[in-house]
DNA sequence: AGCCCGGTGTTCAAATTTGAACACCGGGCT
DNA sequence: AGCCCGGTGTTCAAATTTGAACACCGGGCT
């Protein structure tokens, strides 16, 4: 079990990090980080809720709070869908664009220090092929696990 | 990146299905299994505050709530340190016990499932390797990850 | 003995997360 | 057109987390 402790300790440890980073840096979460990254690298710099909220791996409701926070701070916008009345996107600002560019490099940075360069080329590929499979497994099952 | 995709993806994906299943099979968050699994390992299944808090990766102050919720439970107990006043121990109670020992098949069944099951032997080395040296660097330098 | 720095665990308010309930709409079926 | 199942995002209360402030004590120094 020197794997599963390895790597609930390197989880905590990075993630605690990190956030502290980004806030000191930014002043904005992990979390907040990662909506920015990620509305920035959708198509039209938007996101459906729903799709977002899946792609982090976070609840509806813990999304919907987290949007109305960055929307206070500028650095969103909701926009709401004209085929579909029930969907809303959630659309990055200028203002959050320049955030994101701001902060990227120095979180880049730490995890480069943090992580990648701990580690060998090959240790690296390694990790991402295994913890992707891991990933893709859990995607796959998630019902069967809950189950049993 | 994508090992560190990767990474945080696993991470989240896992914590998520484990308390899920703690809370359905036990009534306790992985948090709080974690501490009845260190107490429980610890000599005369008890520990200080302070390092079950540094053990865990958690502050102080939601170590101190944790404790006294578990307390209100009867999982745990907190016993005063007779040679410094100050120190608070918390002990595992005979409930305590008898919870991380109905808990533990179950947790353990899952995280070999999830994480164990889908690697080879050399992945799981080489992963605890890595985040093993990843940990022990991050334990090191904190001063000097916050610094520069 | 008296002072002071650093460590101990707790308290508190504010921020965040969680999960259930909710209002609402789309689309398939008749 | 009318019904109904399933999906959308939000709201709400309760639980939890966070970080600063706090009260208190130990031990080294004089």
């Amino acid at each position: 079990m020197r794997a599963w402790l390895a790597f609930i300790s390197a989880s905590a440890l990075l993630n605690r990090c990190l956030d502290q980073q980004l806030k000191e840096d930014a002043g904005i979460s992990h979390l907040q980080y990662e909506i920015l990254v990620r509305l920035g690298a959708a198509p039209g710099r938007e996101m459906r809720m729903t799709a977002l909220a899946d792609a982090l791996y976070n609840s509806k409701s813990g999304l919907t709070y987290q949007v109305t926070q960055m929307e206070k701070a500028g650095l969103v916008r909701r926009r709401s869908c004209p085929s579909d009345v029930r969907a809303v996107y959630a659309c990055l600002t200028e203002a959050g664009q320049a955030l994101v560019e701001r902060a990227a490099p120095g979180h880049v940075a730490l995890v480069r220090e943090l992580l990648i360069d701990a580690l060998s080329l090959e240790q690296l590929n390694t990790l991402a092929d295994g913890l992707g499979k891991v990933v893709r497994r859990m995607l796959g099952q998630e019902t069967a696990a809950a189950g049993g």
